[in-house]
DNA sequence: TTGATATATGGAATTAGTTCCACATTTTTC
DNA sequence: GAAAAATGTGGAACTAATTCCATATATCAA
């Protein structure tokens, strides 16, 4: 086996000091002017690198926060860990990544994993949360947070899809639609496929007897929402959400095939406010989440645990941001909205 | 300090067995099927995790890969993750991420955090080679991958941009277009500003002397084209080729405002083959980039070299895809691309 | 019945740091 | 000027694993 090149004792002879006085320069300790400029010049003569394993052996502390995440290759996703990493890095600590493939199973046993190689707290964006998850928060002697899903009995963060679902809800009621085709996604996903759904049929029933939701189940994509159009416009009604901005395009492009005018002829809007929904035409309507302060919020909240602050989570829920672009039509005023000649929700 | 609840040692107590042979227990070591089953239990009466640092301290093996990437949130690096991780994931290796913000210092100064921190192997997505990345890639000790850039004193893996450019060049020649704006990024990204632009003009220009090419200048960003876009329209060619696909989205929603027909008063094309680019209308015609695939070859090399194979990287560049949709016209046939009513190139 | 080999096992050393403790100075206080 | 406090320093123990080496059986061939 070979062996490290240079170690805390190389540096210790050669500065004519104890391994404890080079350790204690390392660390902020007691060391007199004199040794500090002799242990300098050491470390700078020897190129000596702490060996980070034995460091974290005594000391227990990784510097490094466990991230669990549904997939790598989504718009959310990158979002999330762009705000993860603002706040972590200039800290120090570093984050390893595991994917869970969407997977319940697999985002466990990837918890699991980043416990067992000591990391000092782990961020879980969870696709769901089970009595299982409750018991590690709890047992387990790190922090714990959950992104994405929502339960008491644990640290949790999310976008608040009720909400969002009743603020388009409320908003499309205002413009005067009564009937309305909700394109989401499978009940499997408690947050997208249960709450925001719900929270739009209250929000657009609200007050009123003569409101029409129907629902058409499609996946996440493009293609899935794409495939689905076709059952939508047989249901003709005067707007259609997607449960994401993804399943708004698809169903968009369908409409633009068909030469089906958006939004002369029928609305559409969407969740969630990726940039693309800006460049399409119409520009799409919808509610912005804004996951880079998320991610921002998630890792504050770890840091200060690890600090002891023994921070509470306020604020469960993330701020929305309606964004009002060209897919929706005014039955009201019957007007459509303006042509917007720059693009001011760029976000 | 608090220390570790269950170690070795009590594994080994509990089971009547030494230390070394709970440990052979863990690493298939000489083992009799009695102790075995002894020591199983004892393992699972105590419910023992080994310590990942001592564990480290002595293998010298961390199985983290340290990965350095320009910026979280870019459909690109979401790809390049997605590949990387399904390599290594079911090897056992994890990742552990750093983003040099597009900066070439912050990338040496991650790839030096990385190497501290005893990662066995180490990606670079880089934004510029300097002869700093030659040299460690030569002195440390550990496996050194770029991608993205190029440079023949080290191992890398990218897009081969003159290729691309090249492919798209020839492709709107033989489409009988002889006035192209090419709307590209800043000359200090070598690979996406210059390779890319370059190998378009020779593609483009390629056997006649009647072709002409201007350049405009944009960022990376929908937005920064769309503010080109309108000097672009002043030149007035007969297509406008975005140096990724991002830029030829802002161009096309620019057109899209101002009523400018594409493909049928002028083309638009792009690159890089962006899923968004197969849902707007008309469908974006681009060489597309298998980014995932990229990462997977990425990984697998770097776990070849850690297995000791010492693997060299052939096929340095990575296969293109062109993909025809609907935004560029025939002039030749003076046809319109069919307006497609699947989405066959939503990759 | 040896001697040689294979199979198991435990003890001790090793890995590269940190930290506690004892002790030696030096400085401050009364 | 002596006692007390502050400041440095080195030695040894400690962290939790792996691994080398010596040794003890068991198995097998001559």
């Amino acid at each position: 086996m070979e062996q490290q090149k240079v170690t805390i004792k190389d540096v210790a002879e050669l500065a004519g000091v104890s391994k404890s006085t080079v350790s204690r320069y390392l660390n902020n300790g007691y060391i007199s002017a004199e040794k500090q400029a002799k242990v300098r010049k050491a470390i700078e003569k020897t190129g000596f690198q702490s060996n980070f394993f034995a460091k974290r052996l005594k000391t227990r502390e990784s510097k490094l926060i466990g991230i669990v995440l549904p997939r790598m290759d989504s718009v959310t996703v990158g979002k999330l860990l762009s705000g993860i990493t603002r706040v972590l890095e200039p800290e120090g600590y570093q984050s390893i990544l595991l994917v869970s493939q969407l997977s319940q199973k697999k985002e466990l046993e990837s918890m699991q994993k980043l416990q067992q190689q000591g990391v000092d707290a782990i961020l879980v964006d969870s696709v769901g949360l089970t009595a299982e998850h409750v018991r590690r928060a709890q047992e387990w002697g790190l922090p714990i947070l959950y992104t994405g899903q929502k339960n008491s009995a644990v640290q949790c963060l999310k976008i608040d899809d009720a909400a969002a679902g009743h603020l388009m809800g409320v908003y499309l009621r205002q413009m005067g639609h009564k009937h309305a085709v909700f394109a989401g996604v499978t009940e499997s996903d408690e947050a997208v496929g249960i709450e925001r759904k719900e929270g739009f049929m209250a929000g657009f029933c609200e007050g009123r007897t003569d409101a029409k939701v129907e629902f058409v189940e499609t996946g996440f994509d493009f293609l899935s929402a794409y495939n689905q159009a076709e059952e939508i416009c047989k249901i003709a009604p005067s707007v259609v959400v997607g449960a994401t901005d993804n399943i708004s395009l698809g169903i968009l492009r369908y409409f633009h095939e068909r030469g089906v005018k958006v939004p002369e002829e029928i609305s559409v809007a969407g969740f969630g406010g990726y940039d693309v929904g800006a460049v399409v035409y119409p520009a799409l309507t919808t509610v912005a989440f804004d996951y880079e302060l998320m991610g921002m919020k998630a890792a504050s909240y770890l840091l200060n645990i690890l600090r002891g602050e023994d921070a509470k989570l306020t604020n469960l829920d993330m701020p929305l941001l309606f964004v009002e672009r060209e897919s929706v039509q005014d039955l009201v005023k019957k007007t459509f909205p303006a042509n917007t000649t720059s693009l001011p929700s760029m976000m």
